[in-house]
DNA sequence: TGTACATCAGTGAACGCGCGTTCACTGATGTAC
DNA sequence: TGTACATCAGTGAACGCGCGTTCACTGATGTAC
């Protein structure tokens, strides 16, 4: 690489031909798009234009509108998984109570970046034709996969749940409740408590019938 | 009404100047579109010419474009509403049976209605401005919440848990399982189980953590 | 039963728009010698 | 250290397209008398 002095050059105050970090600029214009419109109002020109380049600028870098929401996406997936990955923080300091803040950040990731939220599960990205993009999907279910094992660990062997089986339902457990009543604007339907209160009591009666009934420094915040 | 001789008219082969069923028409064209391309490639100019029409005639029944995404939304609800509470069956054999039913019949209509699956929940319909959506939707949940209710009165009344919580825990663990994993064309991730058998096995855990522990007939299918 | 009329539900041509994409190009940068 | 050159990352003009929407219109239908 080589843009010499251009950079952290603030946006709008380009001084010069190359841009020096478009990639990246697209991709925050795209966020910024689909924040405010949705994946399906983000359009390849406008990214451009609020990057401030012509619109055949991004074609070097994308092959293509789906190309950059791909690229939002897996970008979402790798932040995802590093939240996430903070949130378990190892099992501390318990497995179980670190199970329920993992819970609690997949909810506050959607909403706290309902534009990555969106390119990662809502804008339909064919992901048969972006393969590094189900690699880091599958990197973020993994943490969700593995601190269900060493959670169903605590039990004896013979009453352990298959990990993967619990890793996919907290998971989709999470997702329709982000997407049902988390979304980043207007919360869709009006509830009787917050969306992370909802989640940690599933969470709670889940694992309660697991056998898993609230060992540690238990679930109550 | 009075169209007369038109009706049944099998689409293609219109006769007179007046179609007859366009509304009907035009919401069936979208069906198709959302089913072939997402709710995002759905087109009004589109829908009216698969209705065999001009692109001016639709305005006549749908004010915009999201007037007619609002409307297949709505019908979809409808339909929704209807398939949940053949499925609930009034609680028939037993409550515990029934509500069991009821999660595959969520699976089911999203897996054999994925277009109206997807204009119900992904098309980012502004509920706001069709108030008659938001009602729709509401209904169908009422068919869930009411299932809860006659579920949670098998429980002693010191032990039983609030019906709409856990409405709203199994609809959010359904639409979940749905989106992430039984979508209408390609199932997005590999599954070690069907999406049918990762709910019903959900929901037995669950139930069993509301300390609902298989009466009746037993969930095992 | 017939006729005049209001209303309804279409037509078809036209508009302005913004999109995605391509093209030949050019300014800036990095590198070999 | 200087110069020639290849490569990279932009430009800007142009294209064809299909969309949503509007307009004045007209054919068909229903109804009052």
């Amino acid at each position: 690489m080589g843009w010499s002095r251009h950079g952290k050059d603030s946006g709008k105050g380009r001084r010069s031909y190359h841009h020096g970090n478009l990639r990246e600029a697209l991709v925050e214009a795209a966020l910024g798009l689909i924040a405010a419109k949705g994946p399906a109002g983000f359009t390849f020109a406008e990214a451009a234009r609020e990057a401030g380049v012509s619109p055949a600028a991004p074609y070097r870098h994308f092959r293509d509108r789906d190309a950059l929401l791909a690229g939002v996406a897996c970008q979402g997936f790798e932040r995802f998984e590093a939240f996430l990955k903070t949130a378990w923080n190892d099992g501390r300091p318990d497995s179980f109570t670190a199970f329920g803040n993992l819970g609690k950040a997949y909810l506050a990731f959607a909403r706290t970046e309902p534009a990555y939220y969106s390119a990662m599960f809502e804008a339909g990205v064919p992901l048969e034709n972006h393969p590094e993009l189900r690699e880091a999907g599958d990197r973020a279910f993994a943490i969700v996969r593995d601190a269900s094992e060493v959670l169903s660990r605590t039990l004896p062997p013979a009453t352990r749940p298959p990990a993967l089986m619990m890793a996919l339902h907290v998971w989709a457990l999470s997702h329709g409740i982000a997407s049902l009543f988390a979304r980043g604007d207007a919360a869709r339907r009006k509830l009787p408590m917050t969306p992370e209160d909802l989640l940690e009591a599933a969470v709670l009666i889940y694992l309660q019938g697991l056998g898993l009934g609230g060992g540690g420094a238990g679930g109550r915040a």
